[in-house]
DNA sequence: GTAGGTGTATTATTATATTAATACACCAAT
DNA sequence: ATTGGTGTATTAATATAATAATACACCTAC
Protein backbone atom coordinates (compact mmCIF):
# COMPACT_ATOMS: atom_id res chain seq x y z
CA UNK A 1 0.00 0.00 0.00
CA UNK A 2 1.96 2.59 0.81
CA UNK A 3 5.26 1.21 0.54
CA UNK A 4 5.80 2.29 -2.85
CA UNK A 5 5.22 5.47 -1.29
CA UNK A 6 8.02 5.25 0.93
CA UNK A 7 10.75 5.02 -2.48
CA UNK A 8 9.65 8.26 -2.95
CA UNK A 9 12.00 9.72 -0.19
CA UNK A 10 15.79 9.08 0.16
CA UNK A 11 17.65 10.41 2.39
CA UNK A 12 21.16 11.59 2.77
CA UNK A 13 22.28 11.66 6.65
CA UNK A 14 25.84 13.05 5.78
CA UNK A 15 25.11 16.08 3.67
CA UNK A 16 24.86 18.78 6.51
CA UNK A 17 21.26 19.36 6.19
CA UNK A 18 18.83 18.05 8.31
CA UNK A 19 17.07 15.02 8.15
CA UNK A 20 13.50 16.19 8.81
CA UNK A 21 14.31 19.14 6.03
CA UNK A 22 15.10 16.43 3.42
CA UNK A 23 11.99 15.22 4.21
CA UNK A 24 10.07 18.22 4.25
CA UNK A 25 11.29 19.27 0.90
CA UNK A 26 10.94 15.94 -0.86
CA UNK A 27 7.58 15.57 0.49
CA UNK A 28 6.65 19.11 -0.93
CA UNK A 29 8.39 17.92 -4.14
CA UNK A 30 6.29 14.60 -4.33
CA UNK A 31 2.87 16.60 -4.14
CA UNK A 32 4.12 18.93 -7.07
CA UNK A 33 5.08 16.56 -9.10
CA UNK A 34 1.61 15.30 -8.59
CA UNK A 35 2.88 11.98 -7.33
CA UNK A 36 1.24 12.88 -4.39
CA UNK A 37 -2.40 14.20 -4.41
CA UNK A 38 -5.02 15.39 -2.34
CA UNK A 39 -6.31 13.06 0.28
CA UNK A 40 -3.91 10.48 0.03
CA UNK A 41 -2.49 9.45 3.10
CA UNK A 42 1.62 9.57 3.79
CA UNK A 43 3.25 6.55 5.15
CA UNK A 44 2.88 6.38 8.85
CA UNK A 45 5.51 7.50 11.02
CA UNK A 46 6.47 4.29 12.22
CA UNK A 47 6.76 2.85 8.44
CA UNK A 48 8.93 5.69 7.24
CA UNK A 49 11.16 5.69 10.51
CA UNK A 50 11.85 2.45 9.96
CA UNK A 51 12.26 1.86 6.51
CA UNK A 52 14.70 5.49 6.30
CA UNK A 53 16.01 4.47 9.58
CA UNK A 54 15.59 7.15 11.64
CA UNK A 55 13.90 7.87 14.74
CA UNK A 56 9.78 8.49 14.47
CA UNK A 57 10.03 11.60 16.36
CA UNK A 58 12.02 13.06 13.31
CA UNK A 59 9.24 12.16 10.88
CA UNK A 60 7.03 13.42 12.70
CA UNK A 61 8.88 16.88 13.02
CA UNK A 62 8.73 16.90 9.11
CA UNK A 63 4.87 15.93 9.52
CA UNK A 64 4.17 18.58 12.23
CA UNK A 65 5.94 21.27 9.97
CA UNK A 66 4.30 20.24 6.76
CA UNK A 67 0.72 20.46 8.76
CA UNK A 68 1.64 23.60 10.05
CA UNK A 69 2.40 24.80 6.41
CA UNK A 70 -0.98 23.66 5.46
CA UNK A 71 0.88 20.98 2.86
CA UNK A 72 -0.84 18.51 4.99
CA UNK A 73 -3.42 17.74 7.66
CA UNK A 74 -2.96 16.02 10.43
CA UNK A 75 -5.75 12.89 11.69
CA UNK A 76 -4.75 11.74 15.18
CA UNK A 77 -5.56 7.87 15.31
CA UNK A 78 -5.36 7.73 11.70
CA UNK A 79 -2.51 9.92 10.30
CA UNK A 80 -1.31 12.51 7.54
CA UNK A 81 -2.97 13.30 4.80
CA UNK A 82 -2.20 15.27 1.72
CA UNK A 83 -3.85 18.67 1.83
CA UNK A 84 -6.07 20.48 -1.00
CA UNK A 85 -3.07 22.07 -2.76
CA UNK A 86 -3.99 25.87 -3.60
CA UNK A 87 -0.63 25.63 -5.38
CA UNK A 88 -1.71 25.05 -8.96
CA UNK A 89 -2.61 28.03 -9.94
CA UNK A 90 -0.12 29.91 -7.67
CA UNK A 91 2.67 27.50 -9.81
CA UNK A 92 1.46 29.20 -12.61
CA UNK A 93 2.27 32.50 -11.65
CA UNK A 94 5.54 31.11 -9.91
CA UNK A 95 6.64 29.61 -13.45
CA UNK A 96 6.05 32.88 -15.08
CA UNK A 97 7.88 34.72 -13.04
CA UNK A 98 10.65 32.50 -12.85
CA UNK A 99 10.85 32.84 -16.98
CA UNK A 100 10.11 36.32 -16.85
CA UNK A 101 13.19 36.27 -14.32
CA UNK A 102 15.40 34.13 -17.06
CA UNK A 103 14.24 35.77 -20.16
CA UNK A 104 15.59 39.62 -18.49
CA UNK A 105 18.65 37.64 -17.34
CA UNK A 106 19.31 36.39 -20.55
CA UNK A 107 19.02 39.39 -22.83
CA UNK A 108 21.65 40.75 -20.51
CA UNK A 109 24.09 37.84 -21.28
CA UNK A 110 24.03 36.56 -18.09
CA UNK A 111 25.28 32.81 -18.27
CA UNK A 112 23.06 30.14 -16.09
CA UNK A 113 26.00 30.57 -13.42
CA UNK A 114 25.81 34.02 -13.04
CA UNK A 115 22.45 33.81 -12.86
CA UNK A 116 22.12 30.88 -10.26
CA UNK A 117 24.78 33.30 -8.10
CA UNK A 118 22.27 36.16 -8.58
CA UNK A 119 19.48 34.17 -7.14
CA UNK A 120 21.64 32.42 -3.85
CA UNK A 121 22.90 36.07 -3.31
CA UNK A 122 19.73 37.41 -2.74
CA UNK A 123 18.00 34.36 -1.42
CA UNK A 124 20.81 35.22 1.39
CA UNK A 125 20.65 38.77 1.22
CA UNK A 126 16.67 38.44 1.57
CA UNK A 127 17.17 36.58 4.72
CA UNK A 128 16.53 33.03 4.89
CA UNK A 129 14.67 30.63 7.09
CA UNK A 130 12.90 33.24 9.00
CA UNK A 131 10.24 35.58 7.68
CA UNK A 132 11.09 39.34 7.98
CA UNK B 1 37.11 59.27 10.54
CA UNK B 2 35.40 55.89 10.40
CA UNK B 3 33.20 56.74 13.42
CA UNK B 4 30.67 58.31 11.18
CA UNK B 5 30.51 54.65 9.40
CA UNK B 6 29.63 52.61 12.33
CA UNK B 7 26.59 54.96 13.02
CA UNK B 8 25.68 52.53 9.89
CA UNK B 9 25.64 49.61 11.55
CA UNK B 10 22.99 48.49 14.40
CA UNK B 11 22.43 45.25 16.37
CA UNK B 12 20.20 43.24 17.68
CA UNK B 13 21.54 41.03 20.04
CA UNK B 14 18.27 39.15 21.40
CA UNK B 15 16.79 38.98 17.49
CA UNK B 16 17.81 35.22 17.31
CA UNK B 17 19.92 36.28 14.28
CA UNK B 18 23.59 35.68 14.86
CA UNK B 19 25.45 38.84 15.24
CA UNK B 20 28.11 38.73 12.39
CA UNK B 21 25.19 37.67 9.78
CA UNK B 22 23.34 40.86 11.12
CA UNK B 23 26.42 42.32 10.58
CA UNK B 24 26.96 40.89 6.80
CA UNK B 25 23.28 41.91 5.78
CA UNK B 26 23.69 45.29 7.27
CA UNK B 27 26.99 46.22 5.04
CA UNK B 28 25.93 44.61 1.95
CA UNK B 29 22.53 46.96 1.98
CA UNK B 30 25.09 49.91 2.91
CA UNK B 31 27.05 49.05 -0.28
CA UNK B 32 24.12 48.61 -2.08
CA UNK B 33 22.82 52.10 -0.97
CA UNK B 34 26.01 53.59 -1.78
CA UNK B 35 26.72 54.38 1.89
CA UNK B 36 29.76 52.52 1.40
CA UNK B 37 31.72 52.69 -1.91
CA UNK B 38 34.29 51.00 -3.80
CA UNK B 39 37.65 51.26 -2.17
CA UNK B 40 36.23 52.30 0.75
CA UNK B 41 37.67 51.21 4.26
CA UNK B 42 35.73 49.91 6.54
CA UNK B 43 36.14 50.83 10.39
CA UNK B 44 38.33 48.48 12.01
CA UNK B 45 37.56 44.90 13.46
CA UNK B 46 38.49 46.35 17.34
CA UNK B 47 36.21 50.13 16.66
CA UNK B 48 33.72 48.11 15.24
CA UNK B 49 33.53 45.63 18.18
CA UNK B 50 34.31 48.49 20.60
CA UNK B 51 31.31 50.33 19.38
CA UNK B 52 28.91 47.16 18.53
CA UNK B 53 29.78 45.78 21.96
CA UNK B 54 30.75 42.29 21.03
CA UNK B 55 34.09 40.45 20.53
CA UNK B 56 36.29 40.93 17.66
CA UNK B 57 36.31 37.52 16.40
CA UNK B 58 32.56 38.05 15.60
CA UNK B 59 33.28 41.17 13.42
CA UNK B 60 36.16 39.43 12.03
CA UNK B 61 33.92 36.76 11.20
CA UNK B 62 31.43 38.72 9.62
CA UNK B 63 34.30 40.26 7.43
CA UNK B 64 35.59 36.87 6.10
CA UNK B 65 32.66 35.98 4.78
CA UNK B 66 32.30 38.77 2.93
CA UNK B 67 35.84 39.07 1.36
CA UNK B 68 34.85 35.15 0.46
CA UNK B 69 31.54 36.14 -1.64
CA UNK B 70 34.11 38.95 -2.92
CA UNK B 71 32.13 41.78 -1.73
CA UNK B 72 35.20 43.50 0.38
CA UNK B 73 39.09 43.12 -0.05
CA UNK B 74 41.48 41.98 2.99
CA UNK B 75 44.45 44.23 2.95
CA UNK B 76 46.66 43.00 6.02
CA UNK B 77 47.93 45.11 8.74
CA UNK B 78 45.84 47.78 6.52
CA UNK B 79 42.18 46.73 6.78
CA UNK B 80 39.39 45.81 5.09
CA UNK B 81 38.12 47.95 1.64
CA UNK B 82 34.89 47.71 -0.44
CA UNK B 83 35.33 45.78 -3.19
CA UNK B 84 34.40 46.37 -7.16
CA UNK B 85 30.43 45.77 -7.29
CA UNK B 86 29.46 43.48 -9.85
CA UNK B 87 26.34 42.31 -8.49
CA UNK B 88 25.08 45.88 -7.75
CA UNK B 89 24.54 47.38 -10.99
CA UNK B 90 22.31 44.27 -12.25
CA UNK B 91 19.40 46.39 -13.60
CA UNK B 92 16.32 47.68 -11.88
CA UNK B 93 14.18 45.56 -13.86
CA UNK B 94 16.77 41.95 -14.13
CA UNK B 95 16.24 43.06 -9.95
CA UNK B 96 12.54 43.75 -9.90
CA UNK B 97 11.72 40.15 -11.28
CA UNK B 98 13.89 38.18 -9.37
CA UNK B 99 12.45 40.06 -6.11
CA UNK B 100 8.76 39.03 -7.89
CA UNK B 101 9.82 35.55 -8.35
CA UNK B 102 11.77 34.76 -4.86
CA UNK B 103 8.44 36.30 -3.10
CA UNK B 104 6.09 34.28 -5.32
CA UNK B 105 8.20 30.90 -4.06
CA UNK B 106 8.37 32.07 -0.79
CA UNK B 107 4.48 32.63 -0.50
CA UNK B 108 4.45 28.94 -1.39
CA UNK B 109 6.65 28.06 1.11
CA UNK B 110 9.65 27.26 -0.97
CA UNK B 111 12.76 26.62 0.72
CA UNK B 112 16.02 28.24 -0.42
CA UNK B 113 17.36 25.17 -1.60
CA UNK B 114 13.83 24.57 -3.59
CA UNK B 115 14.06 27.43 -5.38
CA UNK B 116 17.82 27.31 -6.14
CA UNK B 117 16.60 23.87 -7.33
CA UNK B 118 14.01 25.22 -9.68
CA UNK B 119 15.78 27.92 -10.98
CA UNK B 120 18.28 24.82 -12.34
CA UNK B 121 15.99 22.62 -14.07
CA UNK B 122 14.42 25.90 -15.64
CA UNK B 123 17.83 26.86 -16.78
CA UNK B 124 19.11 23.34 -17.89
CA UNK B 125 15.01 22.64 -19.40
CA UNK B 126 15.11 26.07 -21.18
CA UNK B 127 18.49 25.93 -21.98
CA UNK B 128 19.66 28.42 -25.09
CA UNK B 129 21.27 26.38 -28.18
CA UNK B 130 19.98 22.63 -26.41
CA UNK B 131 17.46 21.35 -27.83
CA UNK B 132 14.58 19.10 -24.81
C1' DG C 1 -13.37 -2.11 26.59
C1' DT C 2 -9.52 -4.27 23.89
C1' DA C 3 -6.30 -4.55 20.10
C1' DG C 4 -3.69 -2.49 16.94
C1' DG C 5 -3.08 1.03 14.28
C1' DT C 6 -2.17 6.28 14.13
C1' DG C 7 0.70 10.78 15.72
C1' DT C 8 3.06 13.43 19.74
C1' DA C 9 4.48 15.67 24.22
C1' DT C 10 8.21 15.53 27.12
C1' DT C 11 12.65 14.80 28.12
C1' DA C 12 17.38 13.65 27.34
C1' DT C 13 21.23 13.25 24.32
C1' DT C 14 24.06 14.56 20.71
C1' DA C 15 25.68 17.56 17.09
C1' DT C 16 26.32 22.00 15.25
C1' DA C 17 26.72 26.92 15.22
C1' DT C 18 27.85 31.04 17.53
C1' DT C 19 30.45 33.74 20.42
C1' DA C 20 34.43 34.83 23.02
C1' DA C 21 39.67 34.73 24.92
C1' DT C 22 44.11 34.52 23.78
C1' DA C 23 48.09 34.87 21.33
C1' DC C 24 49.77 35.61 17.00
C1' DA C 25 50.84 37.46 12.05
C1' DC C 26 50.88 41.18 8.93
C1' DC C 27 51.87 46.06 7.30
C1' DA C 28 53.41 50.99 7.37
C1' DA C 29 55.94 54.45 9.46
C1' DT C 30 59.42 55.69 12.18
C1' DA D 1 63.90 46.82 14.92
C1' DT D 2 60.14 49.13 17.42
C1' DT D 3 55.58 51.07 17.72
C1' DG D 4 50.97 51.03 16.81
C1' DG D 5 47.83 50.11 13.76
C1' DT D 6 45.49 46.26 10.94
C1' DG D 7 43.11 41.21 10.67
C1' DT D 8 43.14 36.07 12.23
C1' DA D 9 44.26 31.18 13.67
C1' DT D 10 43.40 28.40 17.41
C1' DT D 11 41.09 27.09 21.11
C1' DA D 12 37.51 27.10 24.55
C1' DA D 13 32.97 28.25 26.19
C1' DT D 14 28.27 28.79 25.30
C1' DA D 15 23.93 28.67 22.93
C1' DT D 16 21.01 26.56 19.70
C1' DA D 17 19.33 22.98 16.73
C1' DA D 18 18.64 18.20 15.57
C1' DT D 19 17.94 13.66 16.84
C1' DA D 20 16.46 10.00 19.76
C1' DA D 21 13.98 7.34 23.90
C1' DT D 22 10.15 6.87 26.37
C1' DA D 23 5.62 6.99 27.57
C1' DC D 24 1.45 8.74 26.26
C1' DA D 25 -2.98 10.22 23.62
C1' DC D 26 -5.98 9.56 19.86
C1' DC D 27 -9.03 6.88 16.52
C1' DT D 28 -11.23 2.76 14.28
C1' DA D 29 -12.79 -1.77 14.25
C1' DC D 30 -13.99 -5.32 16.78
Amino acid sequence: MTSNLINLFSLNVSSGIPIYRQLIDQIKQAIRMNLLNEGEQLPSVRNLASALQVNPMTISKAFTQLEIEGVLIRKRGVGMLVAEQQNTSISKQLESSLIQFIQTARKQNLSDDEINTIVQQYLSLHSKGKSQ
